[in-house]
DNA sequence: AACAATTAGATTGTGCGCAATTTGATAGTA
DNA sequence: TACTATCAAATTGCGCACAATCTAATTGTT
């Protein structure tokens, strides 16, 4: 093993490849870049994909909690909605128990463009050349990194 | 085992909670909220802080080269790097052997500012509270994943 | 030497992302 | 009832990111 093995405060600052960090970036991109690629046909983004998503599968939600969905807040949200909305994608609506909140839901022209989609996940999945066990042990470490990462210093 | 347990095309669409890219997307939202919390006081973002280390490591680079290390194409970087300039922390100087292409490089506060943040990868890596190993691991799974998502379908 | 093709960066336009602030609605209290 | 505090979204301002385009320098060909 090479010397940068001890296990104490780092022998020297890492550098940029082997920051953990940043082979995340890269890879984060080259999804991204996939992503784009299957998705543009679609007219949607991946922050509009996973949003159209969310709102599908958990019913009506309110930005706020689609916000926590997909840890954003409503500063961008607010204007991604209102694109989607204005694509028929999805439904905004204020909640008459609570007038402050809105509802977003999937109207039906949404729910047709995710079936649309086809079996993006599953091709994402192929395409990253993971086997299955890979693919659930890298979701646990994930998980377990964020959850991790999120109870602070 | 449950049903979704079918290797053939998924028997249902993954629902968003289940896919990988979602979970690198959340595990990156985390790291960056960290890195921005480490970060904010020396003035740098963590694009910021990639350039500079990428340039202080690997001596000039043209912003081509830069971009191939980051990711990234001239239409984000020429006005990040910019703005770096600006800061004092980068230098760009048009290569006398040819003109058209620029070469950035840190400057002595450029490199002071790398100086001043410490060990912040290393703290970065234990906040991801991942043993070495696990680090070792993912990082490795990470640059292969990468590797089989540039080479296309 | 002249001219087309290529290459490196910069620019423009649109969308994502966060911090800080604003607007409007609800809840709580004197 | 009025007055304050709180809460949910929206807005503003700035920076990151990519597609498409533009400018200028170099290379290749005749």
């Amino acid at each position: 093993m090479s010397p940068s093995s001890s296990t104490s405060a780092a022998s020297s600052p890492l550098s940029l490849e082997q920051q953990i960090c940043y082979a995340m970036h890269t890879t984060v991109r080259a999804f991204d870049a996939v992503y784009r690629e299957l998705l543009s046909e679609h007219g949607l983004s991946y922050p509009q994909y996973i949003a159209l998503m969310g709102v599908a599968e958990h019913g009506p939600l309110t930005v706020s909690r689609l916000g926590e969905l997909m840890r954003l807040d409503s500063g961008t949200l607010s204007p991604l909605l209102k694109r989607m909305e204005a694509a028929g994608l999805v439904a905004r609506t204020r909640d008459p128990e609570d007038e402050r909140r809105v509802l977003v839901s999937a109207t039906a022209a949404g729910r047709d463009r995710i079936g649309a989609l086809g079996d993006v996940p599953h091709q994402i999945a192929v395409r990253s050349g993971l086997s299955r066990r890979e693919l659930v042990d890298l979701h646990r470490t994930l998980r377990q990194v964020t959850e991790r990462l999120d109870t602070g210093a």
